[in-house]
DNA sequence: AAATGTAGTATCCGCCCGGTTACCGAACTC
DNA sequence: GAGTTCGGTAACCGGGCGGATACTACATTT
C-alpha cells in the first residue's frame, strides 16, 4: 500500500517542503512512533508499552505509510515493524524536536516555583516516556 | 486488556519531550508561521500574503505563543509579529523538516514526469518558501 | 462622508480525529 | 473445548479544529 498520508481535501501543490514533511508527522502520536522504531524494529505490543496511552486503534493507523510490518513466526504469531528509509529521513527533524522538549521541561522544573508567566501550556500534557 | 506489563527503565516522567514541543507546534500551518518569521519580523498580512489558504482567523490564533506582537505606528496601524527564543529553538527541526520535505517533492515530480497525462493540477503558485 | 487598507474578532458549522468498546482469529496451553 | 496471549479491525461517537463568512475598529485619502 502506497503512503495514505496525504489525503487532505485540498490538493495541495507540492510547493511547500514544511507542509509535505508534517503530513507525513501528522496525527496523535505520529513522532513518538518513529521515536521508538528509530533504534530498532519493534512489535506491536511493545510499542504499546512504549506509548501507554496510545489506543490500538491509533497505534495501528499510524504504522502505515512510514513502516514496514514483518510477520514473525512465533508461538503466538507476532508482528515486528521497523522504519521505511523514509522513516528514517525523518529521524533528525524528531531528534531537533526532542531535544527543544528537554530543554522545555528542565526550564519547567527549574521553574516550577514562580509559574506566573503566560506560556504556552498545553491543558493536558501526556507523559509518554521517550527516553534518550 | 491488561498490558503486559514489562516495566522498563523509566517509571513515569513528567512529560515526553516529543510531545512537549510537538505541542508548540500543534495545530494547521502553526510550524509555516513559524518558518516565515524565523528570518525577520512580519506583519500580519505580509504573513497572509506568504501562507496563502490560511485563513485569518486561524493566523491569528496561531500567533499567540511563539511570537510576540508590536505595535507599530504607521498611519493604518499595523502590527509586527516576531519570534520569541522559544519560537527560535524549533527552527533546527524546522529546518530539518523542510529538508525532508524538499527531498519527498523532489523524488515526487520525478516520478511524475512518468505519469504526464491528460490531468493538470492546478498550481496556483506560491510564494517560495525561502530555499532556507 | 465614503472608500480604502490593515488588523483582527465573532459566529456558524462540517468533518475528521482519536478514545472507547467490542469483537476477531491464529496458535499454544491446560 | 476453554482459556490465554498477541495483534489487530469494526463500529460508535463526542469534541475540537479549522474553513468560510461577516463584522468591527482605526487611520488616512478622496
Amino acid at each position: 500500500m502506497g503512503l495514505p498520508v496525504r489525503k487532505s481535501k485540498v490538493a495541495a501543490p507540492p510547493a511547500c517542503p514544511l507542509t509535505e514533511s508534517l503530513a507525513l508527522l501528522r496525527g496523535a502520536w505520529a513522532p513518538n512512533v518513529v521515536w521508538y522504531l528509530s533504534a530498532e524494529p519493534r512489535r506491536f505490543g511493545e510499542l504499546r508499552h512504549d506509548i501507554p496511552r496510545i489506543s490500538a486503534r491509533v497505534l495501528s493507523a499510524r504504522l502505515r505509510g512510514l513502516v514496514t510490518r514483518r510477520v514473525l513466526d512465533t508461538s503466538p504469531p507476532s508482528a515486528e515493524y521497523a522504519l521505511t528509509p523514509l522513516g528514517h529521513e525523518l529521524l533528525p527533524a524528531i531528534q531537533a524536536l526532542a531535544s527543544v522538549g528537554r530543554k522545555l521541561i528542565a526550564e519547567w522544573e527549574a521553574g516550577a516555583s514562580k509559574r506566573a508567566s503566560g506560556a504556552v501550556r498545553a491543558k493536558r500534557s501526556q507523559p509518554a516516556t521517550t527516553g534518550s
